[in-house]
DNA sequence: GTCTATATTCCGATAGAC
DNA sequence: GTCTATCGGAATATAGAC
């Protein structure tokens, strides 16, 4: 069993990306735990101490492995992101973007600020590694790699969100056109 | 002042599509009404009874516009669609899929159902739209029609979720994208 | 129809014992 | 570090007067 404070997090990030920032409690996680709620409040004071922790373990976590990816063609290190996808698909999962941006008016502006770090992060790797896939012909797309990077992201996080809705051939469809649209 | 039960869907349309179903409470509504929170339980006795008017009357009010845009080129039906979400971003609201589907779990059935069957009302009248638009000519695009749809409705609902996070650029930037991918 | 008043439940958060 | 106990507040919802 990982330390408490590591399963408090990857609970609150399965709780968030299934249910939505403001639709769980400390309560879930306690009883899912099998601790009490003041224990929840040891580690994280407030709940938004929490949501910070779960957003900067994934911006940490997708930084980590973009740099893993460095040596491979731009066009594996793609398709290792949109690996992501598929593995929350399967989860019934939804990425953190998708799940948190709806409703990003009613958190505090730290949480705000993590989320939009978040969003630069992979918009920014993902260009560079169109733009870098393009100059080698692995893809091959028109516009700047910025515009392109940021529809190739709506497209991956609506995969996901209109999938819990519409049922799973959604997820596929919408990754078969992206995968064709480089 | 229209009466007060149309009033009511009206702000619970709006605090959905800026909060979230679940960060607005009858309260909210009733202070913003300068009524009191029992006078909306009286039109709407539970909360999902609120969320499913709000959901009915989108369906009925996108029902009502393709009909009359039944008479124009698909080319302009399409624009008018999309037209729908440009006058969201201005006000800072995204699509009542976009605000409800990350938390698609946690509604009664009642609802699920509801949002399901506005996603398949939009689908199937885009796919339509694309499928005799092509065939006029007015739309170049390769793949199934309900395959096209589904996409460009993920762009679209997309664009506004990404908006609220990193600001106006990403609406204008996936709306020129969608626009050039016809 | 709208009000006052209240029931019930749950939430985030803290104090203090162990 | 985890517990018990509890506070203050807010949410959904209902009963009954007007």
């Amino acid at each position: 069993m990982p330390d408490t404070k590591t399963a408090i997090i990857d609970l609150a990030e399965e709780l968030i990306r299934t249910k939505g920032f403001h639709s769980f409690s400390y309560r879930d996680i306690a009883v899912m735990l099998k601790i009490k709620n003041a224990a929840i409040h040891y580690y994280f004071p407030s709940k938004t101490d929490l949501g910070i922790a779960v957003i900067e373990r994934a911006i940490q976590s997708f930084e980590k492995n973009v740099q893993k990816w460095q040596k491979l063609p731009e066009a594996q290190q793609f398709e290792r992101f949109t690996r992501f996808y598929t593995e929350s698909y399967k989860k019934g999962w939804v990425c953190l973007m998708g799940a948190l941006s709806a409703s990003y008016e009613t958190y505090p502006e730290k949480i705000q600020l993590k989320i939009k770090q978040m969003g630069s992060s992979i918009l920014k790797w993902l260009e560079q590694c169109l733009e870098k896939g393009r100059k080698k012909r692995m893809f091959d797309f028109k516009g700047p790699s910025a515009d392109k990077a940021l529809l190739l992201v709506s497209d991956l996080l609506s995969s996901l969100l209109l999938s819990k809705v519409m049922g799973g051939k959604v997820f596929t469809t919408i990754q078969k056109q992206v995968l064709q649209s480089l």
